[in-house]
DNA sequence: TCAAATTAAGTTGCGTACAACTTAATTTGT
DNA sequence: ACAAATTAAGTTGTACGCAACTTAATTTGA
């Protein structure tokens, strides 16, 4: 009757899905600035601090391990995307920067938020309740 | 002042974040089964199905292509999850079927969902509500 | 003070995702 | 009937995620 382990009535499933399909949205407008879904985060999270941010603090803002960002970000300071030097203080820390290239494609990004917020379909007050709901069970989750 | 760009305002930031923090839940309680989440996946859409599925449906059924599944497949098969045959009828198609032991860790599967449910710690009218909402979003998506 | 513990970043290995491509089988349109 | 188009899987190559591990620097505590 009522069978538990249907595909369709499962919430991560619907959550992995719907994740894909943002992504596929995002890919072709982000390869016009030559970055990849998890490189645009790294850039918004440069993007919204004046100064350098290192590699452990890139981690807590993204929730990635090192494993994940020391390739990420070196693949990015290839492209030219950012800089990473060494920490002064500290040579156990990577201070991750902006490149003038970084710094410039950020008025070309700042077009994507309104594009896919148009993408979804939803009214403003559902976005934002969507948005809402999700950052509590972010933290649920997150507890558990 | 109103930063488009900001992080932590973005939808698909947060789906993004709560799909990996899903992932890591779900991780330890798959592990006990050998699986991995889009193992589970196959192993829910074939519990499904009374009879084989071709990997074309289960491409579309799951929205993964044969440049994923071919190579997941192969390691399940290896795992004794599963079955891999080409069809007689048209040689192009290959049926995936379960085999006995695919077939008898579904009563231990059958918890997962339960626990899964009590760890958004969500009521359930709204964890209802949020899988109608995602949904809606997919189709939104899938459209664009 | 100085060995032990902790911390930050990086490496290795595995399993997805997906674009682009190849191969083989079937369908098609004339 | 049969060449051209289409279709189903599979392969190759790139980029995450993350577990487990290594290395080097800093902190700690008896």
């Amino acid at each position: 009757m009522s069978d538990t382990l249907q595909l369709e009535k499962q919430l991560c499933f619907r959550l992995y899905s719907v994740n894909k399909a943002m992504n596929r949205l995002y890919a072709p407008m982000l390869k016009e600035l030559g970055l990849t879904y998890p490189q645009y985060l790294v850039m918004l999270a440069l993007w919204d601090k004046p100064k350098a941010v290192t590699v452990k603090q890139l981690g807590e803002m993204l929730d990635l391990d090192s494993g994940t960002l020391s390739p990420l970000l070196k693949r990015m300071e290839k492209q030219a995307l950012l800089h990473r030097s060494r920490s002064e203080f500290d040579e156990r820390s990577v201070q991750v920067s902006l490149s003038a290239h970084g710094k410039n494609i950020r008025s070309k990004a700042k077009l994507i938020p309104a594009k896919m917020f148009a993408k979804t379909g939803l009214p403003l007050d559902e976005f934002l309740m969507l948005n809402n709901k999700l950052d509590q069970l972010l933290t649920r989750l997150s507890e558990s």
